[in-house]
DNA sequence: AGCGCGATTGTAAACGATTTCAAACCCCTT
DNA sequence: AAGGGGTTTGAAATCGTTTACAATCGCGCT
């Protein structure tokens, strides 16, 4: 049992398959009586009309393609959510793919968004260098930029105040009275990676503190990351009494870290995390982290994808979101300065 | 700059396009010569073939559907992880959609299945009762239910064996010597929420204890609906020694009720959730649950929906995942019977 | 040499919608 | 009554593939 076509609803309604396209798009010059007899018939028939063939004949696509590191990243879990709102709103449905930060499986699934034809593309792209994303724009498939820049002139972008976010959350343990601090940090190939590192370095210069390299963690992006940093600062500088670790799953590593060595928080040491998350509360102590308006990012994104379809000659737009601090309780003076702040 | 199309590769390798044709569909009877020379023609012009095109042609699409209740919520997020990845192995992609429970979103995304001519859908249905699913089977759309059940006798299903790990779930609390145990459940309309109760009452009957109304309460799944019901048994049922919380979100809720009330884990009460969390480690006391195979869940549907799609003659199948107990540190005996189990 | 038969290639008709163009029609004016 | 303007309708082309069918080619066999 196939679907009824615009044929069998122009037969089943006695007109030609012209008529009913009209009647389906609200186009002028359809008279009242006919107009009812086809939409009766579209009625009787359960008829849908054939996107693919739309899609074909008008070569605009009501989908976007969407293309992120990991969906199980709750980070991006709340941007898709974001974005899927607004796209569905506008009637656009989302193509979902997972890159794995892998830029041969992102140039993979750029190709599979040109084969689709989708109508636009929403990008957090696993690396700034190599922009894979032209191969879109030179289609002219528009491209959105989220979470991650990309080195393109022609590519709006939309991403968390990074750097402002690492400072504030730097500062706040300098003004407890902090001075050693460690930094567990993203890999510096992506923006969140470059930004919060110089947010932290940022903080330090701004309070006439030394950038110590020694104090400051590279790793991928996961929770093993987050552990074998953080374990690592904590024994080869022992120093520091407080630790900013600059993504979610990466502090759920440092966390464990810390319990292995037997440390308390916030009396052995303070804790910032960046990216808050529901769970956060639940922590004992509570965790104290910078917190990114993730869904609002997604919906910026999408909208911002969605102008530019309607009007793609406009200039290029970034757009940069605050972050929020909130304190909790994983944050407080270091032992011996109680009152110092 | 439009994309190229099979004539434009078809004229710089100076054949025909069904030669062209030929040549990306593996077909014979093609010389290796003119096969060269095509491809040649392709990798200069970078040519992507039309999938609208082909889709129109063929009928079929390589794209599924996925139609869940809410991205966000955790359990989701590692199912639509193990679909895509199964997904994408095979040459597809994913259409997303969240219902967020409400049939009538459920209908309106199901239709834009129908008109986006999908090759089949994964879908979490928000009822069991209101099947729309069947307007996809009349059109020959596969249907593999994910998590819930859907009333229809051609509706392959993969589940979480949701009676069995509930049922474990509270004879774990029995064994420990708890006889008056809390039920902060989920609505009965969907299977989850259903079985789950159906878990708790058998592992009652099952020890001899009597199954009590007033110690079960059925919310939303949301994190308000576990605190507001939690908070609700802790003040009306003070007998309660522990607590079992079906879905993960409703556990944070009940969690922070918990300590609302200033009662402490395990001493005062234990908790047992549903479905494992990666921060259920990180709580202190950590959080004992019933973890559920979201993973592999999401993988069984993909598979199970690919090869109904190969052989879509096949007797229906209904698969069931089991559940494991993870024994954390959220519960204990009741006070006062510290010795009995 | 002529015939026949694969193997190879091309031509043209689908797929289901939109859209251009022209035909048909209505009603009114002269 | 004929012509003209505007509205309503339909026929046919189009989008980029796949595919049934026809045409061509080359080669071996008698």
């Amino acid at each position: 049992m196939d679907s009824p076509t615009s044929h069998d609803v122009a037969k089943q309604a006695g007109v030609s398959v012209a008529t009913v396209s009209r009647v389906l798009n609200d186009a002028p010059h359809v008279s009242p009586a006919v107009r009812r007899q086809v939409l009766r018939a579209i009625r009787k028939l359960n008829y849908q009309p054939n996107r693919t063939a739309q899609r074909l004949r008008a070569k605009q696509s009501k989908v976007l393609g969407l293309i992120i590191s990991d969906i199980q990243n709750p980070f991006f879990t709340a941007v898709v959510r974001g974005i899927e709102d607004v796209a569905h709103q506008a009637g656009y449905s989302l193509v979902l793919c997972n890159s794995d930060e892998d830029p041969d499986k992102e140039k993979l699934y750029i190709n599979v968004m040109r084969a689709e034809a989708v109508a636009g593309v929403i990008l957090a792209s696993a690396s700034e260098a190599k922009p894979h994303a032209s191969d879109l724009l030179a289609q002219n498939i528009p491209v959105v930029a989220i979470d991650r820049q990309i080195k393109s002139r022609r590519i709006d972008s939309v991403l968390a105040a990074n750097e402002q976010g690492a400072c504030d959350a730097v500062t706040h343990l300098i003004n407890l009275g902090h001075t050693c601090i460690g930094y567990v940090g993203l890999p510096l190939t992506r923006t969140p990676g470059i930004e919060r590192l110089k947010g932290y370095e940022r903080a330090l210069r701004e309070h006439k503190l030394p950038v110590v390299r020694a104090r400051i963690r590279i790793a991928n992006a996961k929770q093993l990351g987050g552990h074998d940093s953080a374990l690592d600062l904590l024994v080869q500088q022992p120093c520091i009494t407080a630790l900013f670790v600059a993504n979610n799953l990466m502090t759920l590593g440092a966390l464990n870290a810390i319990r292995e060595r037997g440390l308390e928080i916030p009396r052995d040491i303070s804790v910032v995390g960046f990216d808050d998350v529901p769970w956060a509360t639940l922590l004992q102590p509570p965790l104290t982290t910078i917190a990114q308006p993730t869904y609002e990012l997604g919906q910026k994104a999408a909208a911002r994808l969605l102008e530019r379809l309607k009007n793609p000659e406009q200039p290029v737009v970034h757009t940069h979101l605050g972050t929020t601090l909130i304190v909790r309780g994983s944050t407080s003076a270091p032992r011996g300065k109680e009152n110092s702040a």
